[in-house]
DNA sequence: CGCATCCATCGACGAGCGTCGATGTCTGAT
DNA sequence: ATCAGACATCGACGCTCGTCGATGGATGCG
């Protein structure tokens, strides 16, 4: 997994999306359709350079290690996060080609017109 | 509910959100985060005037009359689908701020400047 | 070597979700 | 009044998900 193609740039609105692309883009609304993973996205996000340790994320939540490692598993699993080990630590990276495309994917239509 | 106030216009990436902003997005995430209802949404923002007839949606999708129901009443609830009753049938309109606000959530970030 | 730290994995539990058949509630026509 | 059709609701089932404690590598230090 972890594919970089995701079913990019088709927005919900104008046309009816197909059950095979619904089938491809729902694991990454599911991934980060909950609290503390779209919490995670955004730290890591919002973070120097983008990327952050798994050791400061532990601090940021209330949840056990065990649990945060999973959701960041999940989210590396669809495609959200990049995963890189650095010695003891391990750094996670928001791929913004991910938010892109669920962006892309709400946004208005194109107004029709380009449309064949 | 069916409150049209989302956790408006505040990308994941540049400041990390809130627990309570968390809260509050994931809901409409996790509603639009089902192949059934991504289709729903699709097919009726895509259908003339933005609204569709229950009774044709119905016969898009390979589930029961109850499952559909189910999906539309919990795309209702989290501000995603206007319901209007006309005679016998009802009738099902997208709210384009429901959209705009999940992607201007992963909308890349204003690119520092704005920010103090 | 032994040991401490960081992170992933495992197994288990409870809660929530998607689905169904059956039933209820309206509306409009006969 | 009776009936048929359009949606919603109910109760139940299986499955997935979020969470935890415990355990298992891997890395670096003394």
């Amino acid at each position: 997994m972890t594919d970089p193609g995701f079913a990019c740039c088709t927005p919900v609105t104008g046309t009816p999306i197909s059950p095979e692309q619904a089938d491809q883009v729902v694991p990454l609304l599911k991934a980060l359709a909950d609290p503390v993973r779209l919490r995670l996205v955004s730290l890591i996000a919002a973070a120097e350079g983008g990327e952050a340790c798994v050791c400061d994320l532990n601090d940021a939540f209330d949840q056990t290690q065990a649990t945060i490692s999973h959701h960041l598993k999940v989210l590396h699993s669809a495609g959200v996060l990049d995963r890189e080990k650095r010695g003891v630590w391990v750094w996670y990276a928001v791929r913004p080609e991910a938010l892109t495309a669920v962006a892309t994917l709400f946004a208005p239509a194109p107004l029709a017109g380009a449309r064949a």
